[in-house]
DNA sequence: GCCACCGGTGGC
DNA sequence: GCCACCGGTGGC
């Protein structure tokens, strides 16, 4: 009875501002959802019945979206009914302790213009855990020309790699072109208020490469800055069976302030989990388009060549047998997401940042129900 | 001529 | 609709 998106919902304020829980308004694309209530008016007791919600209306016929509005009781979900705590949050947070609604209570309905009171046992969390008892999804409540819909909103994998952004900011402080090194001379030449060295023509631009790697802990949710590319992916290779925490990183612990926040002081992109460590020789390199719509993967070989698919890497292999033992499974070109809510304001994105209006007309409208 | 970069598309 | 893949091309 789940349909998963296809990332987590994260929400970004700009800086300085304190960023809040999102209401549905502001909640960006769902593309999946699912819906299974029938209209309000319509009287029939069906999965409504199952899915006990308090009115979404008050009295007056003015929406109330309070802060547990859409909360579905149960006790599948450790971190409530909104899902895990917010990227940027960086206190230490207890999900257990975490006070839930009271699970019985009247619950209000308009119902052809008079309310109803009832008294109703609620149902389960509808909430879905993986195999290591980590909740896949959370729900969040839908409603909209009156029909109740149900967001099923999946959890992320707490893996994140982050791609400096362009204004202003540090570029490469660490080498990502493994034969190029001059973005980073550049950009600490610029810093310094030096000459700039020109850059070579086969530089990847700066600003589009990846400079930090990073992984949230998976207990407090802290972003962890993780020192090298090959140690990022060691662990990225492994978050599925062996999450990250605070304390593989040497003498840090939970209580120690996160190295780095979600912001969009950068850009981010969330890399999938499990993609093999690259083969020993190669090199991944990711880089990110000029219209942040997207990011290209290549796998760069010991003498410098760009390989841009697995068909290039199988190619490659057979007319240098010298790296046959390089396995072809481990050349994914699986790219990682683009975080659009922390892509600078002016990218020209294929697909704009959507605003906050956007997003309630086109992402979280829901469309025209059928059946 | 090389190659960084982009756009299109076919398969799923 | 997404994404892996690759052909085309403009700048150097």
């Amino acid at each position: 009875m789940v349909i998963t998106a296809s990332s987590s919902t994260i929400l970004i304020g700009e800086e300085g501002v304190e960023i809040h829980r999102p209401s549905e308004e502001s909640t960006p694309t769902h593309s999946h959802r699912r819906r299974w209530s029938t209209p309000i008016e319509s009287g029939v007791e069906s999965l409504d019945e199952r899915l006990t919600f308090r009115s979404l209306t008050d009295h007056d016929g003015v929406e109330q979206r309070g802060a547990d509005d859409f909360y579905l009781g149960g006790e599948i979900s450790a971190w409530g009914p909104f899902g895990p705590p917010l990227l940027k949050e960086s206190r230490p947070v207890a999900p257990p302790q975490m006070p839930l609604p009271k699970r019985t209570e009247a619950v209000v309905e308009l119902r052809r213009g008079r309310s109803v009171t009832r008294k109703r046992d609620l149902p389960p969390y509808l909430t879905t855990l993986d195999c290591n008892g980590r909740p896949r999804f959370h729900h969040r409540r839908v409603r909209s020309e009156g029909r109740l819909e149900i967001a099923s909103v999946a959890v992320s994998i707490p893996e994140i790699v982050s791609v400096r952004g362009r204004e202003g900011l540090r570029i490469g402080t660490e080498a990502e072109n493994f034969s190029l090194v001059l973005p980073n001379k550049l950009m600490e030449e610029e810093e310094l208020g030096k000459a700039a060295t020109p850059r070579a023509k086969k530089d990847v631009a700066p600003g589009r490469v990846v400079d930090t790697y990073a992984a949230q802990c998976d207990a407090c949710h802290k972003w962890r800055v993780i020192d090298s590319q090959e140690e990022y992916e060691d662990i990225r290779s492994r978050v599925l069976e062996d999450p990250f925490t605070c304390d593989k990183k040497k003498q840090v612990s939970c209580e120690d302030p996160a190295d780095l926040d979600y912001d969009s002081s950068r850009t981010w992109v969330i890399d999938k989990p499990g993609i093999p460590k690259t083969p020993k020789g190669f090199k991944r390199s990711l880089v990110l388009r000029k219209d942040y719509s997207k990011m290209d993967t290549y796998y760069i070989t010991p003498a410098g060549k760009k390989l841009r698919s697995r068909n290039e890497v199988a190619s490659f292999i057979e007319t240098n047998p010298e790296f046959k033992d390089a396995p072809l499974g481990d050349f994914a070109f699986t790219v990682p997401k683009v975080m659009e809510d922390t892509c600078p304001p002016d990218a020209k994105l294929a697909s704009p940042i959507p605003t906050t209006d956007d997003v309630s007309e086109k992402s979280i409208k829901p469309k025209p129900f059928k059946g």
